[in-house]
DNA sequence: TAAAATTAAATTGTACACAATATAATTTGA
DNA sequence: TCAAATTATATTGTGTACAATTTAATTTTA
């Protein structure tokens, strides 16, 4: 059979299944905050950087609104972010962090580390991966840049 | 802020991010065969290996019942595989190639490269992160084993 | 400046993922 | 040997992903 189609010469698989296997360690610690991987995501981006578009965190989470409008409208029915409509342009809905929201920083600080341990894998493999990832997004990217 | 917490500094998301932009890149490709990425990964295991149960496809995807058994349905009503209960064993179901899905290997057999092609990542590169992977996974799994 | 183009979100529809549970068949063991 | 445990698949329900379309607001431009 044609060497490329066997599983084990995929290069897309393991990533994929290391996608699904590692967010399924964050799981256990995530459900204490009631949220999921993704709503995590989002988290992380309006804690860093502050309230956000719609636009503004599908851009650094790579999610269009069809993913993110529902997401966020289960964020807010939790009570952790607020939604509304931009009153200087009306297209745009600004995401905020709640008070509920703000203080669940505190709580996911130590998520990182403890995920990272429960996997067992070496942080010196993580480095080198954490810098592979960058390099092939980087070429990635790069390489979409320049068809145009 | 917290370091930890940075979308920079995590592990996670690039690979999460990096797996659904790749299966993007197969989507163009598959989308020829009428087939999505999950279906293309259950092909791989039955070009490779043949006949399998659900079970033996769910172990070398990561993949349980409540996943495969609609998509492998859909695959069904696609006319590429066939489902049949086992008659020494009427809990399990065989999932076999039918002539269209047996065929459409050869359709499928310059994929893998042309979507290594357009992702623009060196061969090195591939190489490198294939590699890298296998190891983290090789670490998480028996890291897992340990546990028991 | 008014029509055309663009932009930002939302909506619709299909297909995963996965936890939890159900169902049915087979094995185990008292 | 027959009830209990196990196993294989299916079902249910929630939450992403993402393509395609829609809606409404803003910009561009003829």
């Amino acid at each position: 059979m044609n060497e490329q189609l066997k599983l084990d010469n995929q290069v897309c698989f393991p990533i994929y299944a290391l996608s699904r296997e590692i967010i399924g360690l964050y799981r256990t610690e995530l459900e204490v905050l009631d949220i999921t991987y993704p709503q995590y995501l989002v988290l992380l981006v309006l804690w860093e950087d502050g309230t956000q578009t719609v636009n503004q965190i599908g851009e650094k989470l790579k999610l269009d609104s069809g993913t993110l409008t529902p997401l966020l409208k289960r964020l807010e029915v939790k009570g952790i972010v607020s939604r509304c409509r931009c009153s200087a342009d009306e297209r745009v809905v600004h995401i905020a962090l709640t008070e509920k929201g703000a203080v669940m920083e505190q709580m996911a600080a130590g998520i990182p580390e403890r995920v990272m341990k429960m996997s067992g894998i070496s942080q010196e493999s993580l480095d080198q991966l954490k810098e592979m990832l960058a390099s092939v997004m980087g070429q990635m990217c790069a390489f979409r840049k320049k068809e145009l």
